[in-house]
DNA sequence: TCTCGTAAAAGTGCATGCAATCGCTGTGCC
DNA sequence: GGCACAGCGATTGCATGCACTTTTACGAGA
């Protein structure tokens, strides 16, 4: 073995695992249940056994991976109570990030949070999805950065994380788009003249709606085996 | 070396490292900033190398340790602008968790947390700090639970567990004690009587006072060597 | 004396091998 | 016929060794 490691070595090998396999479990080919056992995965993907071992430990932290000690390690069953407990979450988190956004912005934030969400205005008549995505990440880790809060930004990103692989299928949804830009603009309306209160319901709305749209797709999802679909993040 | 790992063998030596490591971390015995080379861990508690290197993995995902590629770990340094962070991120999670008990908790739980409210007001007139800080921990994390919401639940905990260190000293400021208590009043009343909002807003105060309280405590917390002192968890 | 370059030392990252544990299966006993 | 236990295969947990990266120390040149 010890191939010269060829592909792309963005990060440390454990780092390439992680996505690796994170990859596989959030894109559905690797189905929740299923075992996930070291050397197989080590065989599969050309390493030895030890990155793939902290690889799995740090997919646990995750939450995309159960661990029990001497019994290996298998992909996380999310349910659906789950499910909607981590979107709840979710839109209180981001409640959270737009309220504080409001009240702590600074006047430079303010201006490049607008801009770019005017900007994106241009995605939405083009119909650019894809693009339209970008600009959406961008513009919810605005928030979260303009919240100014540390911890709340770490809590929030990670949540985000985890519902990764559920919220794909948001923009599928015919007209989502503009519903999605004019809940974006009614945060950044809110931000823009400090009514925390008011950005803070405005999120948490617009999260609950993207969580009906997602929890549909994420019954049907969890059941078909998928191929291999882009992620993003 | 492989000696027949006499010590209570309770988990996996993994296991065993993460505590013996995060002990002396928020003890104090370990210093913020300093660096935690794998070889002495190894050396020091007598294991190989990989267990320690498992364990900095986790404490890295716990927020104990930083980590950085090919560079080794070192303790992690809690800023006050962040340790401010962790605390407010505290009272808003502490809000959202009574905001949802006093909405979604059943009649059972609404009974047995007043009842060990009234029960624990006994440890007030007594003044038995130890006993109290149990039944403190008792009552929130029956907030926690209460909130009917496995992700607010697991984000309060991983929240409060990284805050522990900073807690300890909470209830040596004289009054305290009868303080907490009327606190904690407040808001099983507003749950009684479902009031979600009050009982957010209570427990949101209730967190900023805790939070005020430590702050100060952690300042100086932070420049002493400290010995062994007992952390519960 | 300061700076830059190079080489050794230290330390991390990964591969491999062995021991311990779990789960399963087959056989003996009740 | 059902249950318990022992043996065996499969798999995880840990130890050790080597390769690569980072850091530090030392020396040559300006």
């Amino acid at each position: 073995m010890s191939r010269k490691r060829s592909l792309i070595r963005s990060g440390t090998t454990v780092d390439q695992m992680v996505r690796a396999i994170g990859d596989r479990i959030v894109t559905g080919f690797l189905r929740p249940g299923e075992k996930l056992d070291e050397a197989s995965l080590a065989a599969r993907f050309d390493v030895s056994r030890t990155p793939v071992r902290e690889a799995l430990g740090r997919l646990s932290a995750m939450g995309l991976v159960e661990r029990r000690p001497n019994r290996g390690a298998t992909v996380a069953v999310v349910t659906q109570e789950h499910l909607a407990s981590m979107f709840e979450s979710m839109a209180e988190l981001e409640a959270i990030c737009a309220r504080f956004s409001a009240e702590r912005m600074t006047t430079a934030e303010r201006r490049a949070l607008e801009i770019e969400h005017q900007a994106s205005a241009r995605l939405v008549q083009l119909r650019a999805e894809e693009d339209y995505e970008y600009f959406n990440t961008e513009f919810h880790t605005r928030l979260y950065r303009g919240a100014h809060s540390k911890h709340i930004y770490e809590l929030t990103v990670m949540t985000r994380s985890r519902l990764a692989p559920f919220r794909r299928a948001q923009f599928m949804l015919p007209g989502r788009l503009a519903k999605s830009w004019q809940e974006h603009n009614v945060i950044v309306t809110a931000i823009m003249r400090g009514d925390g209160a008011a950005a803070g319901q405005a999120a948490k709305d617009h999260v609950s709606i993207v969580s009906e749209a997602s929890a549909v797709f994420a019954a049907v999802d969890s059941m078909k085996p998928a191929g291999s679909i882009g992620m993003s993040c």
